[in-house]
DNA sequence: ACGTTTGGCCCAAACGTTTGCGCAACACAA
DNA sequence: TTGTGTTGCGCAAACGTTTGGGCCAAACGT
């Protein structure tokens, strides 16, 4: 766009200008900036370098890509960029990417196989030089087989099998909620865990059940429902139901914490001192919500930068291990002694 | 990557094992489907058609995209993607954008002009085709260079200057809110109005006013504001703390509603009863609040729809005009008499 | 003075597409 | 037979870049 096509600046445009030859003017322009010596001499450099400057020169990726076989295209698939833990590790993502000259590009799977396909599919057809997943499921038939066809990817958020990840320790994080909950007197506590199919909300339920397994306490009870307000909502509703009603509700997401929490005022309960409600992943809104809600914070911008460092470093034909990032608990007024 | 570069399928390689040539395998394949005629023999191009997708040709960007000059990516700017709205608006563009083969790229620009001057560059580099802003400033100086320069774009949500624009009937959606609070009679009213330079805040804000001054009430109190809940609350803060304290706020946003209503609480006043809060752009959440916030709902992801639409249109050379969308309100429990 | 190195630059090929042009073969009419 | 059209393809150039291999001249070693 921009120009009608007329004076693209191109390498060409350049080195006719300068009377170089345009492949002295890609050397310059490519500056392993290292060395130094193979270039061209400082003169004639500095000449180039001050034209394309000048001129605003920008190398067409097209013809970059062509030759090199690289795009500088990253691919990253999430369930959902309307739901905000994503967005903001997508945020890391395309952050750290934009420090590096890489060029994110990114769509949703909604969580369902077919459509997990064929976006990435599409990614590929764009040529992505690799692809950052932060919808794995944990039944990884997919994964595999991407891995397989010799696919560079690495998983964020969620992980599965043993594919680089760089995600949250969620079994640490549930182990603190359990650990606040029990330390503030909750025996009868229930746990609203998520999809299945995500590693976040089985970890982060394992950790919690383990939690008071381990000290020989009654087993919380589990119900699994959509991560978002509705389905937070439609399990408290569940739970609230039941004769013996829990004293504390642990959901695995801050979204279906929130709709717990509708879920209790539908009961007459107030949340805090008829019912603890605690959440998971410390979002922006937690702080500041009318009753503001107990949370476990995760670095969820950083995970996008580090997953998308470890992407590069994948691509750079290194080794790379995964990374757990550690949850931190934040208390507020939505849990309290029962 | 997938390949290790050894066997990418390409029409080459697909005319070589046709004993055909390169040029008529890409005629088949890019079938201008409607003629037909020019193509091949009906055999042939069966032929080639099967192999094609017997090996999974995908057409290689990089070659038609330096052949053709287009990329079929499409520049997509944002305040910031971890902003609710925006990221429904993104998902309803990118979901249009899929459906025509193109690919949307996307970054944030915090309502910073120098980032989103760098931004817009970035994207200019990666030759997009055209661009959506959906961070448009009423100042719009950027803008109108871009436009000078010939650039092709459209605006989404907020509009700026004469700029082809798809946003929602801001100023209807004001009145509507007006409308509301006026017939459960409040009439001592403020407006947190959001940051002066977006359309969206502004519009709003002019049609609430412009209700209750046609009917010669006193003119309700404005008060800007970020558009987040920290935002909402703060302002929020300011108006309890007045004397002559208002029954209604109309927040132009519901995550500034969301704000709003936790400082109601630490003012001890009980939202719905005690005061009336609404908000804006019936949000998800807004319906699963503890308690439940009246708002304006506008077609977000249609909006994004419409934006990419008009910007093909405009790619392809035809006049676009610009849409406002109909905004609808919904009451809940957070607004009721005074 | 003569061989050898090295600095500085140019040459040319290749990456995968698209597309205007042309050509052979055939059909049909006159 | 010649002329006129049509069908079915191939040819070749171009888009902008990168990169291995030159080649010429100057600098250096002996």
């Amino acid at each position: 766009m921009a120009q009608p096509k007329a004076h693209q600046v191109t390498l060409r445009s350049i080195a006719d200008q300068l009377g170089l030859h345009v492949s002295t003017v890609s050397r310059v322009l490519n500056g392993r900036t290292g060395d130094g010596v193979r270039a061209a001499s400082g003169d004639t450099a500095a000449r180039i370098r001050r034209l394309a400057e000048e001129l605003g020169y920008q190398p067409d990726p097209h013809g970059s890509g062509l030759r090199t076989g690289r795009s500088r295209l990253v691919g990253v698939l999430v369930p959902r960029l309307s739901d905000l833990v994503l967005a903001m590790i997508y945020e890391g993502i395309d952050e750290a990417a934009g420090e590096l000259g890489l060029t994110t590009i990114t769509a949703n799977s909604r969580d369902d196989e077919q459509t997990r396909r064929l976006r990435t599919r599409m990614m590929l057809a764009r040529r992505v030089d690799g692809l950052i997943f932060g919808d794995a499921s944990l039944d990884s038939g997919f994964l595999d087989e991407l891995a397989a066809d010799g696919g560079k990817f690495v998983l964020v958020n969620r992980r599965a099998g043993d594919h680089p990840s760089v995600t949250a320790d969620d079994v640490t994080g549930g182990r603190l909620a359990a650990e606040h909950l029990h330390g503030l007197g909750h025996v009868d506590v229930a746990v609203i865990a998520g999809e299945p199919y995500a590693s976040t909300g089985t970890d982060r339920t394992a950790g919690f059940v383990g939690y008071y397994r381990d000290r020989g306490l009654a087993a919380p009870l589990v119900l699994h429902s959509p991560f978002d307000t509705a389905g937070g909502r439609a399990a408290a509703e569940k739970l609230l139901s039941r004769p013996d009603r829990p004293t504390a509700i642990f959901a695995v997401n801050d979204f279906a914490a929130i709709g717990a929490m509708g879920a209790a005022r539908d009961h007459g309960l107030t949340v805090g001192t008829d019912l603890s409600i605690m959440g998971y992943n410390d979002t922006p809104l937690a702080a500041e919500l009318p009753i503001p809600l107990t949370s476990v914070t995760v670095p969820t911008r950083e995970m996008g930068r580090r997953a998308l460092m470890s992407l590069t470093r994948l691509l750079a034909g290194e080794a790379v291990e995964s990374e757990r990032l550690a949850p931190t608990l934040v208390a507020r007024a939505s849990t309290a002694r029962p």
